[in-house]
Formats: structure tokens, sequence, C-alpha cells
DNA sequence: TTTAAACATGTCAATAATTATATAGGTTGC
DNA sequence: GCAACCTATATAATTATTGACATGTTTAAA
């Protein structure tokens, strides 16, 4: 499905960017929340486009010697973007979990060990919750109008704010339910 | 980190199962909630697994001819097994999402277009989560007894259940912020 | 002034995962 | 009888992703 392609039209159809900095998009609070990719899938996928005809760049001169290529959309480019942005897909398969999958197979571990690896995940889905919280607050209980990309920032970040929260109530049901049971 | 390799143990270590029906029980409701693989990924992992050791496998006729690889656990692999279960792992970057890409891009997008994806998203999400909830409803909110398979059912069905009513709290969350905008 | 951190781009090997292709036996119902 | 579907295993080709290797520049602080 190539989606890391269109993750990457949509950054520079926003505005030139460079490899470097898109790599630091998706490092950033707001797009690690669902889409992220390292360098050295980056830049191989930015030549890709460029050979397609998607994206162009110019390089440009960060002081006296160093180079930087600034890419932006092609017409190609955009009209491939927009035509992928109002594709309906279907949902597809759950994302993977390796808590979740040791929760599974609890019935090889001890209540004592298992209670261990919930409090863990507690503090650290606690941890991130809050960091995204905190995130929030610049916007000061008010949605951006829709069609700017302060729109799209926040609704993303709303989203990942329920996903921990979420995350965090199942964490305690478990705690409680094992609780309620043996005694810990 | 060869996750693969320790769904496949901890299935094995239950009890002697073949490479088809390892497949099919990532296919099952429970399990493909957080584990999934496709069996050009499973048979060639069970070889990896019988080289090293950690499982073996007695080969069963079903019917005149037809033969089945039954795996069960070696010694090492219980214990390569069990190991795992107890590794306290940082919870890493959160699964990546397709619709939340698209919604991070709607300033390319108009209200209405982006509004005919919620509501997709909406039905398909309802859908899953009241699938999900009718499998739960074999429990008669009774949470099953820490150490059992069935804890571990119930506990990975809870959480697939909160994670798409958390998911389809967050698109109507949406739906209401871009309603309240747009007058659509 | 030197040095550490950040800036900037790239390749390569290995692993992980998906899709497609291949083969063949077994069961059910019409 | 045979078609449709399920059981069962396996490999090939392709794509996705990671981690290591490689190189050099610029900036800001000590």
């Amino acid at each position: 499905m190539r989606t890391l392609k269109y993750a990457l039209l949509g950054l520079i159809d926003r505005e030139p960017i460079t490899g470097y900095d898109i790599v630091k998009e998706f490092e950033s609070r707001v797009m690690a929340n669902f889409w992220y990719a390292k360098h050295s899938q980056v830049y191989p996928e930015l030549k890709k486009l460029t050979d397609e005809g998607f994206v162009e760049y110019k390089v440009i001169l960060q002081g006296e010697k160093m180079e930087k290529k600034l890419y932006s959309i092609t017409p190609a480019g955009h009209e491939e973007f927009v035509k992928w942005m109002k594709k309906d897909e279907p949902i597809g398969v759950t994302p993977k979990d390796i808590f979740r999958l040791r929760s599974y197979f609890t019935d090889f571990i001890s209540a004592e060990d298992y209670m261990k690896l919930l409090t863990s995940q507690l503090r650290m889905h606690t941890e991130r919750c809050n960091t995204l919280k905190a995130a929030m607050e610049s916007y000061h209980n008010t949605v951006p109008a829709f069609g700017t990309k302060e729109y799209g920032d926040y609704s993303v970040l709303l989203g990942a704010i329920m996903r921990e929260d979420y995350y965090v109530s199942w964490l305690n049901e478990c705690i409680k339910n094992i609780k309620g049971q043996a005694n810990l």
C-alpha cells in the first residue's frame, strides 16, 4: 500500500521541506502518535518519489558548504495525494501489542510477576498520557477551525489522549480484577 | 525482537498444535485483537524454532495419507518462553494508523469528504465493537480465575472492547466538532 | 579553542511481514 | 460424480522496517 509515500507527500504538499525535517516531524509529539519512519527509510522513499515525478527538490546551502535538499510537491504529486486522501479504506487488522500478547498467556506467569508488569505499564502509559495532555493545553479548550493545519494537529492529539486514557483504564481494570482475586 | 517466536511458543506450550491450527488461532476473535501472522510467516518460523530446539513435532495422519505436524514444546522452549513472559518492556512507538494519518492532513480535504470518511469509519468500528461485546457475553459478568487460559482470553477481550469503545468515542467527537463548525 | 550536540544525507545487510503461487488430500452436499 | 470448500504445508517474490555503517558541516557552549 506504500503508506509512507502518502505521509511524505502530505508533509511536502504543506510546504517545502528537507528529508531531515521530515524525520523530525515523525519524531514530533504530534505525528509520532500515528506514523513514523527512520531516516534510512525516508531518504530512499524521497528518491523514489523524485524518480516518479511526484516531488522535486532544489539544493540549498546551509552555511558555506553544507548542502540540503528542499523538496516540494509537483502537480502530479498533489493530485496523487489528494486522490489518496479521499479514499475510504477498511479498518483492517488491529495493531499488534506485545503487552497484550503477554496478558493472553498469563497462565504461564504468577500473579505477583504479572502484577509487576501491569504496574510498570501503568506508570509508563500514565506518563505518556500526561505529556499528551500537557500538549493539549496549548489549545485553551478551543477547537481550531476545520481546514487548518491546527485542526489536524488537534484532532490526532485528542485521539492520542483518548487512546492513552483507555489503555490506562484497561490496566487499572486488570489490576483491580487480580487484586480482587489474589489479595496482593 | 522476534515476537512471533514467543506467540508461537506460547500457543505450543499450552498444548500440542499444528501450524494450520496456529494460523486459525491468529484469525480467531480473541488472538486477532493483538497479534496475527499469515501461514507464510508461521511455517518458516516453526521450522526455525525446530532447528533451534525450542519445539519438536511428530507427524500424524489425517485420514489415509494426509500428513500433519503436531508441534510440542521442549524443556528449552518452555524455559525460553517463561523467561520472555516475565520481561518488562518499554511501551515503544505507538501503532501506526492510516485513518489518523488522513485526519492529520484534513487541510487537504473538504469537510464533506472528510465527514464521509468519518461516518464510514464509525460504522466499521461500531460493528467490530458489537461483535466483541457479543463475545464478552459468554462470560456472564464473571471474571475467570487468574492463572487459567480463560482469564487470558477475558483480559484481552476486555481490552479490545475498551479500545473499540474509545475509537468510536474519538470518531464521534470529531464528527461533533466538525458539525459544530460547518453545519453539515 | 575545542568539543559536544545538532544538522544533513546517504547506503547496506538483516529481519519482519505481505502477497502470490504451488501442491495435494479430505469432506460435504447436490 | 463432482464441485465447492476446507485441511495442510511450503516457497518465491516483494515490500517494510530496523540497525549499523559512513561521512561531513555547523552551531553553541564550556
